[in-house]
RNA sequence: GGAGGGGUACCCAAGCGGCCAACGGGGGCAGACUGUAAAUCUGCUGGCUUAUGCCUUCGUAGGUUCGAAUCCUACCCCCUCCA
């Protein structure tokens, strides 16, 4: 077992903030199981490596022993988006909703541990609210305080809309911490005001307020704007191994060790000496190969991640054809076609123009050549292997149509 | 309700009757370099089986003209100031 004080240190890595510290400190003090609450969206359980940012300080949680609720906000997404740049959600069905948990589950299990995970609907509860009870979880808090929201008051003072329900948001999801009985929520420092109001409304009902422990967004690949699918800077944790491994090694050196404080299972001494040896000269896309592994490995196994880390090495730095290749076959209606449109074709390049341009300025390897023709022709009857760029390799059996 | 400004390709932003598939920047992609990157340099950045070719694109719908992103009309949307 842990002390609270050592609990407490590795806990608090990589957070954004804690509210309050000394709180935090209290209740793993008294040596009990903390139940830890964490909120997730009902829609598109489509999981990245900036959401697992927080799972992964949910699971440290549990190698202490504590509970872990996975909050699955089925009724305030009915509600609409909290930032009120959106309209309001279409509601999801209840499948919808199974579904979506089902792949969840799916997905947050490679990091937590089912045994110690709750999870949790807050329509349970939600639902047997009363328009009265909702009425008199209102009258808890003021607009005054709600207004102290950065956005709310922005809004406010430019004269932009607000719209009532927009109160109730922070309002369901805080008495979610009441019906729980949180001790602790986590949540991305966006959501610092909205975890701040369940410690309030907590101690309005008689409760000892939750610890609120906010952690940073995780930037996407391109080292500034944080990691998002809309902005196709992400790695998703479904991702096949090699596009996984692949994504990882093409951050910055600097962008790395952030990945390493927020992604990394290893204790924070680890990571301080490989820290070190990176400062004292070691290459530091050794580092970035341990890291990549270890990513890769978790949601794929170590096997997997052995080989996307040999297919990494002979691709891009020994750039050697890949010993496993995707094949496909294309049927064609004449018995030969241009590479351009075969590629355009088979869903490789989004068109034929692009295509050219991609041939023009030698992007393109056919049979390990280097095409330099962009009106190529192949015959069909044949395989050909294409390398397209660095990364896309496809072995493509061109076939005849009978007849 | 009144006055003015504006809607251009992924984003920002020029153009204001033909030389415009549309300057420039960002982003993206490719190539070179390298230690995987980053930085840097170079090229590309609407579509079409690469074509002194054709097609679609400059808020929407019409119109004027040999010819419009550029002029006219109506409509929609956004912003600023005044009430």
């Amino acid at each position: 077992m842990h002390s609270a004080e050592e609990q407490l240190a590795e806990l608090k890595r990589g957070t954004s903030e804690i509210l309050l510290e000394s709180e935090l400190l209290t209740k793993l003090r008294r040596g009990r199981p903390l139940r830890v609450k964490a909120g997730f969206d009902p829609t598109a359980p489509d999981l990245h490596l900036g959401h697992t940012v927080l799972i992964n300080k949910m699971r440290r949680f549990q190698e202490f022993g504590h509970e872990v609720i996975f909050l699955i906000g089925d009724f305030t997404g009915l509600i609409g988006d909290p930032t009120g740049r959106n309209a309001t959600r279409p509601p999801l069905t209840p499948e919808e909703i199974k579904a979506n948990a089902a792949t969840y589950e799916a997905q947050i299990f490679k990091i937590l541990d089912p045994e110690r995970t709750r999870i949790e609907f807050n329509s349970r509860w939600m639902n047997e609210l009363s328009a009265a009870g909702l009425i008199q979880l209102a009258a808890r808090h003021t607009v005054a305080r709600m207004l102290e929201r950065d956005d709310f008051s922005k809004r406010y003072k430019s004269g932009q809309p607000i719209a009532i329900h927009e109160f109730l948001y922070p309002l369901v999801q805080g008495y979610d911490s009441v019906v729980l009985q949180a001790d602790v929520e986590l949540g991305g420092t966006d959501q610092k005001f909205n975890l701040l109001v369940g410690r309030q409304l907590q101690e309005s009902y008689g409760q000892e307020p939750q610890v609120v422990l906010t952690m940073p967004l995780l930037e996407g690949l391109d080292g500034v704007n944080k990691m998002s699918k809309s902005l196709g800077n992400y790695v998703g944790i479904t991702e096949p191994p090699d596009d996984m491994f692949g994504k990882l090694m093409s951050i910055s050196d600097e962008l790395m060790w952030r990945y390493f404080d927020l992604l990394s299972f290893r204790s924070g001494a680890e990571i301080a000496k490989l820290r070190r040896e990176v400062a004292e000269g070691r290459n530091p896309m050794e580092a970035k190969l341990e890291l990549a592994w270890e990513i890769t490995a978790r949601f794929h196994g170590a096997d997997a991640a052995k080989r996307a880390r040999e297919n990494f090495a002979a691709r891009s730095q020994r750039r050697e054809i890949p010993s496993e290749v995707e094949k496909r076959t294309h049927v064609v209606d004449t018995p030969q076609i241009g590479v351009a449109v075969l590629l355009k074709q088979c869903g490789l390049v989004p068109s034929t123009s692009q295509a050219f341009r991609l041939i023009e300025q030698g992007g393109i390897r056919m049979n390990n050549e280097r095409l330099t023709d962009p009106k190529t022709v192949v015959a069909a009857g044949s395989t050909y292997l294409f390398q397209i760029g660095k990364r896309v390799f496809v072995e493509i059996e061109v076939v005849q149509k009978a007849g």
